[in-house]
DNA sequence: TCAGGTTGAGAACGATCATTCTCCATCGAT
DNA sequence: ATCGATGGAGAATGATCGTTCTCAACCTGA
């Protein structure tokens, strides 16, 4: 037990900052996993601390009730989600292609192990009447996915920039449920059908 | 107390399986206010009791558990709901118009009192994962509902049927969120878009 | 070695919920 | 009027959950 030298290898007794952000993201993973799973209201905090391995004091400290953690957990979700749609989008440079590569991102997601539809319509349709903050999350993360594909949309010339973002919930939603990823090919195809309603133009005027 | 004749008036103190019928719908009514309103976790079945006004020994005759209410409501809700669609949207002639004439239903719907999205998506985001039958009473009533709009679109020769049915599960779940009824508006635009991009015909039967 | 403080592990608490049970008033039939 | 059965009202039950608390173990610094 007091083989080694104690002074140089023991980290202070007091939680270092670098040990609260790993735990903090150890919870938040186990957190998604399991609300995104199962629901939020399904999984008790002694499932997320068994999960985590963390004990719930810690827990505590780190966010200060349940509430807290499905909040940051659906925050931290929706910055990885979009960087990685955009991840994908972005680098496609003729704004045609490049809006519907996000349908092709949809369908890769579609097909991903345990997808189980939208965490925040889901989110929604549990706690949207019960926690303002939770609500307030996904509406959050529905406008800033609006915005990015109506910029998108607009783009490339699609004049109802709108319903391109309708096809994509449209499609998360029934993929979701049917747990078919046709959806998105059907989307793609309506999306590449409103991109030749409008008039192409004369001379690509992609380069500014 | 006793001043009317008793005999005739008083019902057999068995209950009636009219009563059985009466009770069945206050039931039915309450439970789909209140769980459409707040969510089936977050009402317990000691509000049900209050706001129906019927007795729990009652309620548990006609419903073994609360899961079974959540599904009969669900259920009639679905038949309800559908019937209501159609009895707007059938009478009108011109196929075309018939398929628009769903999204003006759509747009009566999202601002009346209360809305708050689909109550069968809120399931699924609350229930899907828990309980088996509710997941089947979603799917089954997205079927239907699919089955339903893919006819029109087809009857109406839009060759995506299936992005009608897509934006309109896209309008209905984006004006629950955010309260507005404007995706209704953008959704109609761009089935009209979606119209136009297939032949017209050649003689516009609008006149019967 | 001792004192002071912090942590881990999980028991305890208080609330809530779905479901069942108790108790009594009331009914029809005799 | 009495009997047997039924129903109403809600208390009791047993389970679960979010959150807090206990307490022993262990650390650091003196």
């Amino acid at each position: 037990m007091h083989i080694l030298n104690v002074k140089e290898l023991r980290m202070p007794a007091p939680i270092t900052a670098e040990q609260t952000r790993r735990d903090r993201e150890i919870l938040l993973d186990t957190a998604e996993r399991l609300f995104y799973e199962r629901g939020v209201q399904a999984v008790g905090m002694n499932e997320i601390r068994s999960a985590s391995g963390l004990p719930l004091k810690r827990i505590y400290r780190l966010f200060a009730a349940k509430e807290d953690l499905a909040v940051a957990m659906l925050n931290r979700r929706d910055r990885r989600w979009r960087a990685s749609l955009a991840a994908y989008v972005e680098p496609v440079t003729d704004p045609a292609e490049r809006l519907l590569a996000v349908f092709d991102w949809l369908a890769d997601w579609f097909v991903a192990p345990g997808f189980r539809g939208c965490a925040w319509i889901n989110a929604y349709g549990e706690l949207g009447s019960t926690s303002k903050a939770v609500l307030t999350e996904v509406e959050t993360h529905k406008q800033a996915f609006h915005d990015q594909i109506t910029a998108w949309a607009r783009a490339a010339d699609v004049p109802a920039a709108e319903a391109v973002f309708l096809l994509a919930e449209g499609a998360i939603v029934t993929a979701g449920i049917t747990g078919d990823p046709a959806p998105a090919r059907h989307a793609r195809t309506a999306v590449a059908a409103l991109l030749r309603t409008s008039p192409p133009r004369t001379a690509p005027s992609t380069a500014s």
